[in-house]
DNA sequence: GCATTAACCACAG
DNA sequence: CTGTGGTTAATGC
């Protein structure tokens, strides 16, 4: 069984369980590792658990009609299928580890009990599906209304910000990938990483990724 | 019409 | 898996 009293990573709503609860939580969970490439669930699978992304990098991803398209990429600290597993039987979606990730996994019917029961973690809960839902609404404009330009920079300008904090970072994505992220075929991800490379707005090196003209990328980012 | 854009295909590292 | 070049269908001017 986990100790969770002690556990230094926290989820927002976990923070507001009482000792009991925290006890109560850590004989109902358990702590695993994933290496980059894992599948931590998967679409279609039976679902009895709520997940804790506590370190690590996963992307969301669901079967369309025509291909595997990434829906989000989701860093730690977060909640992995709440909406996958409340009254739902089975996934609805995948998530797999880009990068080693260290996650655990909540039996549902405690974390539902904390939630009849405890409103503070009720709402920290509601806090962050509002956040995620928001995300989703602007993915979703971000991919209707940018050409293909926007959405790279767009979505190179995330990785640098909001994912990794630095300017230099690995993309954890392969080409492949990065084209079901971004809503385009491969070849245009591998077109247009060389032509930013080449104008010097980012240094490309493989998987490495340099952003060097933040201002002319957030410049296309809008217009394109 | 003509130019542009981006997907699809094929082939080579 | 990646990178490129050629071809093609769709769209805008």
């Amino acid at each position: 069984m986990n100790n969770c009293l002690d556990c230094k990573i926290k989820s927002a709503a976990v923070k507001t369980l009482t000792s009991d609860e925290l006890q109560n939580l850590g004989n109902n969970c358990a702590q695993v590792y994933f290496k980059k490439g894992d599948i931590i669930f998967k679409e279609g699978a039976f679902s009895s658990n709520i997940i804790f992304l506590r370190s690590g990098l996963v992307k969301i991803h669901i079967a369309g009609p025509a291909k595997n398209q990434i829906t989000k990429i989701t860093k730690a600290p977060s909640f992995l299928g709440i909406p996958t597993t409340f009254n739902e039987k089975i996934n609805h979606y995948s998530a797999t580890a880009i990068e080693p990730t260290s996650v655990c996994f909540i039996d549902k019917d405690i974390f539902k009990d904390f939630i009849f029961k405890n409103g503070k973690f009720a709402y920290e809960v509601i806090v962050e599906i509002c956040s995620s839902e928001l995300s989703s609404f602007e993915k979703c404009v971000n991919r209707t209304q940018r050409n293909i330009h926007g959405r790279l920079a767009n979505a190179l300008l995330t990785f640098a910000e909001d994912i990794y904090g630095k300017d230099e970072f690995e993309m954890p994505l392969s080409r492949v990938e990065l084209g079901n992220f971004v809503d385009t075929s491969r070849e245009s991800v591998c077109r247009i990483l060389t032509e930013f490379n080449n104008d010097k707005l980012i240094r490309l090196n493989g998987k490495s990724i340099t952003i060097l003209n933040r201002e002319s990328l957030e410049a296309i980012r809008l217009y394109g």
